[in-house]
RNA sequence: GCACGAGUGGCAGAGCAGCUAUGCAAUGGACUGCAGAUCCAUGGACCCGGGUGCAAAUCCCGGCUCGUGCUCCA
């Protein structure tokens, strides 16, 4: 079965033809670490996470490759605030990233090249561009001239030359650059003083925003590759500024396939910024939330689409979790993981997921496909039989929900949640036995309060009764 | 202002012209002393106004609302 994408170039879902058969050569932009990741940070990541194993899934040999952009305006103005150099600033909030990424169950992409890191080739892109005559010097660096390829404006946004060059009116004096147009962009900056800066051909600078992209995917991924994905708020100007450096420099276009962008995140319906001081930054987002749950809230929705971060889904996707959660590890450690294919309700659920995950990784379509498996299995483990039809919806879910989703814990970790769940068991269980016992002679005695009052008493050990036909049970919170 | 996208039941979201989306929640019932869990059942939607179709949530036109971008941003 094919996977289809939405392009944000053509605006359409295509079916995805790669380059090389069998091949995906995938670069999505990364973060400028300036500061502590932020959970839009994270849908971005998880994103484009999901893209890449259901594209691994689906038989692709995936290269993905994600950009820290390590040097620029901000992280140099935290650094001179903080009177440090300014790699300390960007190596801080990498590893705060990188953290966050394991917690949230993001898989690495195959390399995290930096800016810091690719000097020399930017420097040869940009040498190129101003060897054929789209590029030029100025007194403060570098720019690319937008009217050297008119032609390629606005294939992301489609504003137009015109558009812009009404719109934008004061700006060209605000910028105090030697730019020739508002429009065109920095490929290089000369180093003010107290500046960190490489050597060029044009004096000491370091490189304008954009140009890095373009020599990193380059670099990892040749000259044309097949997606290039990102925030949609990169659209403009990054992203096109992209398209004029990279394909005037190699000569040839369209020098990426496919552009995908995933949308932004809402808190309580407005956008999430710091000045209405609703920015979660990941990490203060883990203290009231488990990754997991965050990692489900985030793809609650299709990448595209903007998620509302509020307290309702929160709490939604925290009880669909720990509903997925608790079923598949009762399962696994009472069945094990087993062959699903055997079992028509499991067939047709995989099915409807992966039609929903090959349009354009709808990942709504999916968590639905999940929820109904647990459903099943949560029928199945409370009639107590069945052992194959629940070993085939652990493996189901352990598939889906866990390799493809990536929501599931470790098979090690869930059963040690198991486990500990018994070993609190077997530790309170003579305590409760004779509290139950109680409780009972009260029930068959009709002394509902006195019953009632062993019933909160348990609950305040995390013991939750609950009577059945057969007498009564318990479960630990 | 301009550009792009979106507006579906309480919520999240499918639907791409005719057939119950689905999940959660809600309601009713079964079971319960009550609660919970579970099972069964039910209701409920297509932003507004036109148009084209035998037939429109689905296509066309016009509005309205929201989001994003046009400046650093995932």
């Amino acid at each position: 079965m094919a996977v289809r994408v939405f392009d944000t170039r053509s605006r359409t879902k295509r079916k995805l033809e790669t380059i090389e058969d069998g091949k995906v050569g995938l670069y999505a932009c990364g973060i400028t670490p300036y500061s502590p990741s932020h959970i839009g940070h994270a849908r971005q990541a998880i994103s484009f996470d999901i893209i890449v194993r259901w594209l691994r899934k689906s038989g692709f040999d995936v290269s993905y490759i994600t950009n820290f952009t390590d040097v620029d305006d901000k992280i140099i103005a935290v650094a001179n605030e903080e009177g440090v150099d300014f790699l300390e600033v960007a190596n801080r909030n990498i590893s705060d990233y990188f953290e966050s990424m394991d917690a949230l169950n993001v898989i690495r992409a195959d390399a995290y090249p930096r800016v810091t890191e690719t000097i020399p080739e930017i420097i040869e892109m940009v040498e190129t561009l101003i060897e054929k005559g789209h590029a030029y010097l100025a007194e403060d660096g570098v720019y690319f001239e937008i009217d050297t390829s008119p032609e390629k404006y606005g294939q992301l946004t489609g504003q137009t030359l015109e558009m812009v060059r009404s719109g934008a009116g004061g700006r060209v004096d605000k910028t105090g650059s030697g730019k020739r147009d508002h429009r065109d962009f920095a490929l290089w900056k000369m180093a003010k003083p107290g500046e960190p800066f490489w050597e060029s051909p044009w004096g000491e600078g370091r490189p304008g925003w954009h140009i890095e992209c373009s020599a990193m995917s380059l670099k990892h991924l040749g000259e044309r590759f097949d997606i290039h994905g990102g925030g949609s708020d990169l659209l403009f100007p990054h992203h096109e500024a992209e398209i004029f450096q990279s394909e005037c420099c190699l000569g040839h276009d369209p020098v990426v396939q496919y552009w995908i962008h995933n949308g932004m995140i809402n808190i309580d319906g407005e956008k999430m910024s710091k000045s209405l001081g609703n920015f979660w930054t990941i990490s203060e987002a883990l203290e009231n939330v488990d990754p997991l749950v965050l990692r489900y809230t985030l793809i609650n929705a299709p990448y595209r689409q903007p998620v509302d971060f509020n307290q309702v889904m929160i709490d939604d996707s925290e009880s669909h979790h720990n509903r997925l959660v608790t079923c598949y590890g009762e399962g696994l450690s009472k069945h094990g993981s087993g062959e699903w294919s055997n079992f028509p309700d499991l067939v047709e659920a995989a099915k409807r997921l992966e039609e929903g995950m090959n349009d354009d990784f709808n990942t709504r379509i999916a968590l639905v496909e999940v929820q109904v498996v647990s459903k099943w299995l949560r029928g199945l483990l409370n009639s107590g039989s069945r052992s194959n039809e629940i070993s085939g919806a652990v493996g189901w879910i352990s598939e889906f929900a866990g390799d493809v989703l990536g929501l599931l814990p470790t098979k090690e970790k869930a059963l040690a949640r198991m486990e500990s769940h018994e070993s609190v068991k077997d530790e309170v269980a003579p305590k409760v036995g004779n509290l139950l016992a109680e409780r009972e002679s009260a029930r068959k005695s009709k002394d509902w309060g006195r019953a009632d009052e062993i019933r909160d008493e348990l609950a305040g050990m995390g013991v939750i009764v609950e009577d059945g036909p057969n007498g009564a049970t318990w479960r630990i919170e």
